[in-house]
DNA sequence: ATTATCTATAGATCTATAGATAATGC
DNA sequence: ATTATCTATAGATCTATAGATAATGC
């Protein structure tokens, strides 16, 4: 048994000494990671996975424990990637002299370009939290990086908040836009009135609304 | 061969003469929309439902043509009973003398209602939809109904919209609140700062939202 | 006599492993 | 000598059907 990153007690990952193991495992992860958003979890076999990624399904299962620990580590490699950008747009020295609309101009208009070619995410993160509590803690964890990182660059700049109760109003404010981009970025199948309408509409009136909302002075 | 009710050319129902059976195929149908709620579609086997339902794997395939058709007459039964209550929601004479504020409320309190206990509809729905055009313009057509009755009901009221397009305006709001109540109401594994709060400051900060953003008069 | 149900099982996947073969690094 | 890959296949489901048995309605 060679060294191994452990997700959790039972689903490791071998870390590839070489070199071309590392670039099949990154084939493996990547095929994964698509079939997984076009079929759904449970509908990609290892098999397909295997034939996309353009190896055996024996070297599958000599990189990734088991299927689900190939799920986990789809999770782990979109959500690292994905900590990092966050980390990096909520750092307050970015927004020096921003105002609180700019701010959520740059939100929309960044989760709507970084989402929209990978709607994998979703569809892995519903079916892993699911049955894993502590899949369901790490991306909490995530959108709560997100999400205390944006308030707190708002409520700096809560003299031009209007709103009686600015934490309130923040929060609300947050988890408006939040839903709003998770129903644009992962279509249901009950499309909605403004699907068809083009980004900047979305965004124009998604920004019109919070700062009505939070009675954003000077507007 | 008896008799049958046809969802699509391939997919029927029978349709049992003697009560005993109509028992029996409504016993399905309820096993089997519970089961796919809490495992999705795919996890729940027909051997699950039929454990369920207290019947053996053989009736279920006596009373649904195969899995798939079960799936559509979930769909089917459920979205028959929403359909009524749409029809009956946005019926303008029931509405005589209310409000805009009035409606939203009501939209916002009757969706809490009736939707927290079966959540069924959205895990059966976006599986079929994503594999049957059939399901994606039926589910289509039923949003489209609850959409268009909700912004004719608030459009007879556009004296009381200051907002200077009250037919986008209209729309987007709509879309928001469908939006911030799909994510209350289908927990995504990322939970929303807004999700611990009760209904009723939820719905408060929906409405402010709401009227701030269509400038209703006298507010 | 017809309709509904059950039992048992064929056939199709799909996950995971065992064992053989090929490629790398020392 | 070790690490990575492939081929072939065992074992576990799961869908769907065939055929026997039980219950209903005329």
């Amino acid at each position: 048994m060679t060294r191994s990153r452990w997700i959790s007690d039972l689903h490791w990952v071998r870390t590839g000494q070489q070199p071309r193991a590392q670039a099949t495992q990154e084939a493996i992860l990547e095929a994964a990671a698509w079939l997984i958003a076009e079929k759904g979890v449970e509908a990609a076999s290892v098999a397909d996975v295997a034939a996309r990624a353009d190896c055996s399904v024996g070297s599958v299962y000599h990189h990734f424990r088991d299927k689900r620990t190939l799920l986990y580590a789809v999770i782990d490699r979109m959500s690292e990637q994905l900590s990092e950008t966050i980390r990096d747009a909520v750092d307050p020295t970015r927004w020096a002299g921003a105002k609180v609309v700019d701010i959520l101009r740059a939100y929309l208009e960044f989760s709507l370009e970084t989402s929209r070619p990978r709607p994998i995410f979703q569809e892995a993160g519903v079916v892993a939290a699911r049955s894993d509590a502590r899949v369901r803690e790490h991306l909490a964890a995530l959108r709560g990086m997100l999400d205390d990182g944006l308030a707190a660059l708002l409520l700096a700049r809560r003299d031009e908040i209007g709103h009686p109760d600015p934490e309130l109003a923040t929060r609300f404010v947050l988890d408006q836009l939040g839903a709003l981009l998770h129903v644009r970025l992962n279509p249901l199948p009950i499309p909605t009135a403004l699907d068809g309408r083009p980004d900047a509409v979305f965004i124009a009136e998604a920004i019109r609304a919070s700062s009505d909302y939070l009675r954003l002075e000077g507007r």
